[in-house]
DNA sequence: TATAAAGGTTACTCTAAGGGGAAGGTAAAG
DNA sequence: CTTTACCTTCCCCTTAGAGTAACCTTTATA
């Protein structure tokens, strides 16, 4: 099939389907009359797989090491499961950077009247230190 | 003062302080001979204050704002506090995209032994739906 | 004073993951 | 036969600078 029907199945842009052939992730034969790309039902599966990927915050090249191991019969859960634990941790250091930058940022809203006088605690903090 | 020592005293790297002059964010005087940069003190304020609040996460866009409004003496309280919670509510958004991602993820870890055996409840559910 | 080191300048390339759009070939429908 | 839809490659744009090269100026040292 064609990349506008493979696009659609997998739920991806076109644009998208595209840049994953060019960076060799997903890469269907192409006609060699035309260029045009030909996907198979299996492209469509790892298609989908990377969309959820993507989804889950999965960088391309952490894509690309899980469809490596998607695709063999005989991975090991360890390696999955090491790759989704670091991603976990990623994200609970990002979690911790916004708590933080929240209470300061509410911090100094509270202390900030928000009329239309001049004086404004929160360009104070920015200038001060 | 040369760009070396504006940086140093207002904690940039000299890339980004060079980089903020050509955004016209803080452009100081050049010397016509030279070419040099001429920076003033209050540049080193300016440019403080960028750094403390590229540091709360507000995009160059929002700096630029800030710093008008932070020149301006009769600015009204209420901008600044309002371009805050903007942030604050921004904040908000991804710390719930992350703590949904977070929850999904360690419940896929959760589930996947992660020893030596191919199968894996991870590479599954990223495969189906 | 000659020179080397430190610091300044512009300009180009690179990052992540595509989006937007132009120019042009192909296929299907009217 | 022509319009429309779909496909192709190619190039620019996005954030906020970092890295590097080539080259100029100022300062420190032999």
């Amino acid at each position: 099939m064609n990349i506008g029907k493979a696009s659609k199945l997998s739920d991806l842009t076109v644009k998208a389907t595209r840049y994953y052939a060019n960076i060799d992730l997903v890469k269907p034969k192409q006609d060699s009359q035309t260029g045009y790309r030909n996907y198979t039902e299996k492209d469509v599966l790892k298609l989908k797989f990377i969309g959820k990927a993507r989804s889950f915050n999965f960088s391309i090249d952490e894509c690309r090491d899980l469809l490596s191991l998607y695709e063999n019969e005989n991975r090991p859960s360890k390696e999955v499961k090491k790759i989704t634990l670091e991603k976990i941790s990623e994200i609970d250091k990002k979690l911790n950077d916004l708590k933080t930058l929240r209470k300061e940022l509410s911090h100094l809203a509270n202390n900030c009247h928000g009329d239309d006088r001049p004086n404004c605690p929160i360009l104070e903090a920015l200038s001060k230190k």
